[in-house]
DNA sequence: ATAGTCAGTGTAAGCGCTTTCAATATGCCA
DNA sequence: TGGCATATTGAAAGCGCTTACACTGACTAT
């Protein structure tokens, strides 16, 4: 009888535990997709992300499915490659799956299309975008504040001249990291110079061509603000395969503060990307049936600066 | 009707091209429980590992699910913990939503309820184990080939005292990359020293105590053969700590070639670890419905040396 | 005593598919 | 041309569950 297995309040406790000793003896294992069937409840959850392996979307991924299978919800994954047809083709699997909410980390897929998703009906949370239509589902680092705290903190530490390799800046993060890299520079009356600026890409391994570029430039600086960790990886092996030391000659801080941050030599000044409390978060809000909670409708949560080594006083 | 979704063979033309059409206009979308309910085959596969993120499982994860996806079967991964009651409930989890196979990692289960799972009827491949009854469901490694190819670089390049940092013999890969080691030392002719291994961990950030303990110990050494890159990592930070340099006062070599190996400086040495070979393999077994297929009942991937600057010519 | 409540239980109608089987259409043979 | 094999289509029976609804008693308020 599936009104014990589902728990409804109105069975008599002697019929509840005669059901429960009859399961427990005949094996009995409910088939979960007669229940999604009938119900029309899948108790899975879609997710998107770039890529399912790499130091940001692992952890984050890892929270999530933790999160929800505590609640007995599965998590189905998918990547999108940051490609507009792979996101749409991802999203459509997820669909066809059935599943409850979609926690969506998309680039490439315009808002229009992630509106229609939710007038549809889907539960969808979005993560690390804002779209103003769905702004309560939407959740986010304050990229600005973290691309300004990195650059107020190589300022304070006496550079002056203050480069920075930027994430794709398609990307809306990658273009608030840089607002607040212009605003520290405003703020300590620094001048923008665009030649001090190129643009790398999130991903491994993709960027080196731009670092050269950059510091192959007819231009003087002493640190770089690397958009995310993975850039200023790179911008190591170029400082080293060029005998130059980071927090020697030239000062690097990263994004994200991966988990690599701490191992490297000199260990990388990052800016600390709270992974963890907002893959917590998302799961959070794709398991809030009714929505009916009263959300922060311009959630952002706050990066922090972790001042290390390779970020250090310039040198005279 | 759904013998034009499936394929089926006996349908004109006309009425093929009618129903697609007919499918764009209205939109339709199958539901994938409905066709699990009545077909008994659900398209998924489900995948335990001991963590969902890190270096390790993130890549092998990826490639899994691609390759799954391409043929439209989607993938439930639940993380392990290598500990006995999570694993345990990793699989029931998956086994509640009706999974067509599994891809078990795991380490605690015994290997007498894996075998039991195949009883049942679960279709099962097991990763880095193996186990005699599973042998054509086992996908593993020649980790002795390995610790073998690791040493002997060592020990070729003139070291003496070769030091190793197991990771947990308590697993079999870990046991074999130990045996591997001795191997070499035997052909090489040189004396096994009890006093020269410790035994870590696999995961990250676990291991210092036990590498601080065999630096301090009273013995000589001018290598470290590392159970696993993440161990050699941090090996590094225990060098760097220290003022030693890898590949100067000590040479160190790695396992598995994760992606940060090459990106450290000196650029860690490793056994190269065919984590994308491995991943394609388990998910075309997993997808092999009947198992029909001669597969190799012994199968075991080469691993190959890494050799790069963390491992050098021993300094007299 | 009568009607009205409500906890507890049984029943049956689907959920949206797959699949079997019967029905019909088509083509081929002698 | 009749009969049989084969191609195509329609219809219906579930898959194993949830849920709406009807029903039974027992209990309460009038």
């Amino acid at each position: 009888m599936s009104r014990v297995i589902n728990g409804h309040k109105r069975v008599s406790e002697a019929n509840r535990e005669r059901v429960h000793k009859a399961m427990k003896e005949l094996g009995y294992r409910p088939n979960s997709f007669a229940q999604a069937l009938a119900s029309n409840r899948s108790n899975s959850v879609g997710m998107v992300v770039t890529h399912i392996s790499g130091n940001f979307f692992g952890p984050m991924l890892h929270t999530v499915e933790e999160t929800l299978r505590a609640q007995g919800v599965h998590l189905i994954a998918a990547s999108g490659y940051d490609d507009l047809e792979k996101e749409r083709d991802a999203v459509r699997f997820l669909l066809s799956r059935q599943v409850d909410a979609l926690i969506l980390h998309t680039n490439a897929l315009p808002d229009d299309e992630l509106i229609e998703l939710k007038q549809q009906g889907t539960r969808v949370v979005v993560i690390n975008r804002f779209i103003p239509e769905l702004a309560e589902d939407c959740i986010r680092l304050d990229n600005e504040l973290g691309g300004y705290l990195a650059t107020k903190h190589l300022l304070d530490l006496g550079h002056k001249k203050v480069a920075h390799i930027s994430g794709p800046l398609l990307y809306e993060d990658a273009r608030d990291r840089f607002n607040g890299y212009r605003k520290a520079l405003d703020e300590h009356g620094v001048e923008f110079d665009p030649r001090l600026i190129v643009e790398g890409s999130f991903m491994e391994d993709r960027s080196m061509p731009v670092i050269e570029k950059l510091f192959k430039r007819d231009v003087e600086f002493s640190a770089v603000f690397c958009g995310n960790d993975n850039l200023a990886l790179q911008v190591y092996d170029w400082l080293s395969q060029n005998n130059y030391t980071p927090g020697d000659q030239y000062s690097v801080i990263g994004f994200d503060d991966m988990a690599f941050a701490r191992h490297l030599r000199p260990r990388l000044s990052s800016i600390d990307f709270p992974i963890i409390t907002m893959g917590k978060l998302a799961a959070e809000y794709a398991l809030d049936k009714d929505s009916t909670r009263q959300r922060n409708s311009n959630l952002r949560l706050e990066p922090s600066l972790m001042a290390r080594d390779s970020s250090a006083n310039r040198r005279c």
